[in-house]
DNA sequence: CGGATCAATCACATTTTGCGATGCAATGAA
DNA sequence: TTCATTGCATCGCAAAATGTGATTGATCCG
């Protein structure tokens, strides 16, 4: 077995083709070619299924293929790791973000790590952050910025609490409640409202207030981004609940604060052992943001 | 950059000299020496310090250890999932057991899992739960058998319940409560106790039944065996509660049922992605073990 | 001081890998 | 059916990498 055999391979794999492959790899087919067949000699089984015109992969292929993609990870690892213990920080970093992140601005956090450490290529992924964990979780994320319901564990994975604020109601100029000088969730609730979509870390923490308050309300709009719920209030269609922090650059739109307000948590979350681009942006993560005192290990223990 | 020069300088590492290493390796010293000189170089920094007369690690060095393993382990596992395609399961499965095990005899099932499998090596190691839960999020262990306290999640690791038992009260035959056709923890509270260690999943159970029905109760014996705890209680030192099938097994002591008894929970964990073996051991202890009903993904949220 | 130990270096043999040309099988259009 | 095309396997040869054994040079220890 051999790195440049496990790289043909699997550019094989993805290519469905020895000729492409080869071409990928800068080489001739015929090296390629003859590189797979010792591979899949010395494995004791074929990997690929050369039909004519066409090449599939095997049982053997597709139980090779997941292993042979970490092995090629460990080797861009190594480079890095060992690049960076002579302080040149490099590799790629992938961030998950929530689309509700409003606590702070990533895009120009990431530019400042940009600037610190241009070799590092960034890859953003947005989603729900139950997905983010998941990805975090199996490496396929190096960094995400999670939101969670209160009371949830992450276990398995380092976090540091970036925001916990309570939210205000944010409501169109002309509403009767807009001149209130305090609501509370009970008054909310018989609102149109506009929220994160169900299942969203944002959600549930909105939802879990309301059901320990003993009141259920409807959602009547569904949204994936600050910028969209902010663009339904201004239009009249719902009334919503942000962070304070983010309702102050709302310009023109009635902000109320909640007397029983959920608190809205935001978490970055990254894996043990992160590569030293993750590390690294961390480290700043953890520079700009200003420490929070962080949550017990086990918040459900201490209040029994 | 290149395998064998990756199994050399780990090797050397871990042996901490060249020639070593070398014989090791199969090889001799000087292929072996031009071989680090060479992944060095690619890699722009020394990985080991000579000075003569013994090998050390750099800073790079460091840095190099742990991703090389990982390389190397990535290899071993593409054999060992192509040879699992065609059918042959082999590898090292590491298992990991608490002490206070006693719902199903793992030697047992091992010997059976050897005689299905014996081309794989099998490796064991005992520790609390929360010791090994570590070891298998990190994969220093594919499968764990631990116990966990009610409401505890596990989190990015599969589970199986395999016992949810009520515990009894074991006490010495010449006991006052010996004769009782049952007792309560109250009852229990004030005797002299013997249970499992601080800290571990078992003690942990036994523990939060006592807080929750608000009783404070001294435990003047630990201990880390089922066998152990036994003999402590055989000698009237003390009293006890272990899973009623496990009481069954011992022999002229008082087996007294608790009315409001803890419950004993073991859950068989492993990770996402588990090796051939991995698998295919979880699916024998699957088969051996009567399927339980399993707990709720979150069962925090189903008792808000 | 002198033997012992250990890694580096060198010349040479062996093995592996790459390259270009060719062969062979299958597909698809005329 | 025939023929051009596509795509992988095979082969001979050149180049590169790797292993071998002997030697050197430095350091440690008695």
């Amino acid at each position: 077995m051999n790195l440049r055999q496990i790289a043909y391979a699997v550019a094989v794999a993805e290519e469905a083709s020895f000729t492409r492959a080869a071409e990928r790899c800068h080489t001739v087919q015929s090296a390629l070619s003859h590189q797979i067949a010792r591979l899949e000699e010395e494995l004791g089984a074929p990997l690929f299924e050369r039909t004519s015109r066409r090449v599939r992969l095997t049982p053997a292929g597709h139980a090779f293929l997941p292993a042979a993609r970490q092995l090629l990870h460990s080797e861009q690892r190594i480079r890095d790791e060992v690049a960076a213990a002579t302080g040149q920080i490099r590799g790629a970093l992938s961030v998950g973000l929530i689309s509700a992140l409003t606590v702070l601005d990533t895009v120009d956090l990431l530019a400042e790590f940009h600037g610190m450490h241009p070799q590092v290529d960034v890859r953003f992924a947005s989603g729900m952050s139950e997905h983010l964990l998941v990805n975090v979780r199996e490496h396929r994320c190096d960094v995400a910025f999670v939101g969670l319901w209160p009371g949830e564990i992450i276990e398995g994975l380092n976090t540091l609490l970036l925001a916990d604020e309570a939210l205000v109601a944010v409501l169109p100029p002309g509403h009767p409640l807009a001149s209130s000088s305090e609501v509370c969730l009970r008054d909310l609730a018989v609102q149109r409202c506009v929220d994160y979509r169900a299942g969203s870390g944002a959600r549930r923490q909105t939802d879990e207030a309301y059901a320990a308050a003993g009141l259920t309300r409807h959602v009547h709009f569904e949204v994936d981004h600050a910028s969209l719920m902010e663009r339904v209030i201004r239009r009249g269609l719902a009334i919503g609940m942000v962070p304070a922090e983010t309702a102050a650059g709302m310009q023109g739109l009635a902000i109320v604060p909640v007397r029983d307000a959920p608190r809205r948590r935001v978490y970055c979350v990254w894996a043990y052992h992160p590569t030293p681009a993750a590390a690294a942006f961390v480290e700043l993560v953890l520079a700009r943001s200003q420490a929070l005192p962080q949550p017990l290990a086990y918040p459900a223990m201490a209040t029994p």
